[in-house]
DNA sequence: GTCAATATTCTTGTATACAAGAAGTAAAAA
DNA sequence: TTTTTACTTCTTGTATACAAGAATATTGAC
């Protein structure tokens, strides 16, 4: 059968996106073998896909670590979000088909059910799927794949700042203001207002740090 | 020794970057292995590497073939690297520090050198410095390494762009003005002319497809 | 002569083997 | 008891081996 590597690229990455693996965490080879039924070689693949992305790093002669950033390379990577997010919702304001439309009412619609349900790992999941519409929305199939890459490195970040009281509603209504301007055609107001609810600023930040220290409390022994 | 596959993985992307793997050739693993007198797995894990960040794409059971994206996706990746550089632009001209600066000056110095000299493979590298520069000034380190990325996976498209009658003159009259308002602080301005220096737009759209054109006459046959 | 079916060869994808360097351990000396 | 040094063990990095599927060549029929 095809591809093992495949799959296990996938499910390490998961690992590493939700946690599973912590920040700073070796990565023993033999052991994911064992853990996963194969061999060395499709995990040694998997792990040289991950590094490339930088996901994680390969220390010479010492294999592979969980890629840990401080909180400073975590917000730079918001702010670089905000502004690539600011630019699909700019072109999408722009350029959105008929289709388009459609899927963004849906998902928005979603959020909107989530959000009066006061269900937020369900608003969590509408959540994306309404950003992701936005990407293929700007009609640009590079900047699209750039955004949700970046969108799914950045998950378990924003996972937890959802948790933050309130921030569910304030994102909804955010949403909504969002949506207006892009059926609207209002390409610069778009961008704003998607900076704006993409970007790590005022509280949200020591918000974001607390949680970092959070994370990495697991695996300080290692590295 | 240490690493075999962080050289290999350099020297192959090297080579796709050169156009010395055309886009869509196929990347036999044993001739390559041969080559570059090593055996199978260095190689596959370089290329696993490259396949990570899509400069190669792997056909189930059929290997390797060098990415083979169509004018327009080559377009929209200008159009994600205009945005990044005015962003960078923007960053730089309200964070600069002394250092940056004087590397900024110095770049901008040689590239004049090169300019006056019309000496056009020495500009190529000169104006490589100098965004450089601009990313290192945003003072976003994640910033500086998307830059810096992209910035190198379109780089046989910019060579050839530079070809074009007149565009170092004019390329190096738009970095002078960029120059000002970095150091000027104005960073608004700085965005909108990056945005505009590094955007293909007009004219060099219909380069850009011709030279892609002519890039994509050697492999032709596999795929 | 052309097309189809089968056999052969080649290439990928995975497993295993092996060598070299790093980490950990134990023993000896201060 | 602490520190240093030699030794053992373990892990990585690369090579080789092997199995399965794809491409190709060959043979036979029409």
């Amino acid at each position: 059968m095809g591809s093992t590597f495949h799959k296990l690229r996938d499910d390490i990455e998961n690992g590493i996106l939700t946690g599973d693996f912590a920040p700073g965490e070796r990565l023993d080879e033999t052991q994911l073998a064992a853990r996963f039924g194969v061999s060395r070689t499709p995990i040694r693949e998997a792990l040289m896909q991950l590094s490339a992305i930088g996901l994680i790093e390969f220390r010479p002669r010492r294999g592979a670590v969980v890629a840990d950033h401080g909180p400073k390379y975590v917000f730079e990577m918001f702010e670089v979000m905000a502004e690539l997010e600011g630019m699909a919702g700019a072109l999408a304001a722009r350029r959105h088909t008929p289709d388009d439309k459609d899927l963004l009412l849906s998902a928005h619609d979603r959020c909107q059910e989530a959000a009066n349900n006061e269900d937020t790992d369900a608003y969590y999941y509408e959540n994306e799927a309404f950003h992701h519409a936005i990407y293929s929305a700007s009609q640009n199939s590079f900047l699209t794949e750039q955004c949700a890459f970046l969108h799914r490195r950045l998950r378990p970040y924003r996972r937890l700042q959802l948790r933050v009281r309130n921030r569910m509603k304030a994102s909804f209504d955010e949403h909504q203001a969002i949506i207006e301007n892009i059926l609207g055609g209002d390409a610069e107001a778009t961008r704003a207002l998607l900076l704006a609810h993409v970007k790590v600023q005022g509280d949200r930040f020591s918000d974001l740090v607390a949680n970092l220290d959070h994370i990495r409390i697991k695996a300080t022994k290692d590295r």
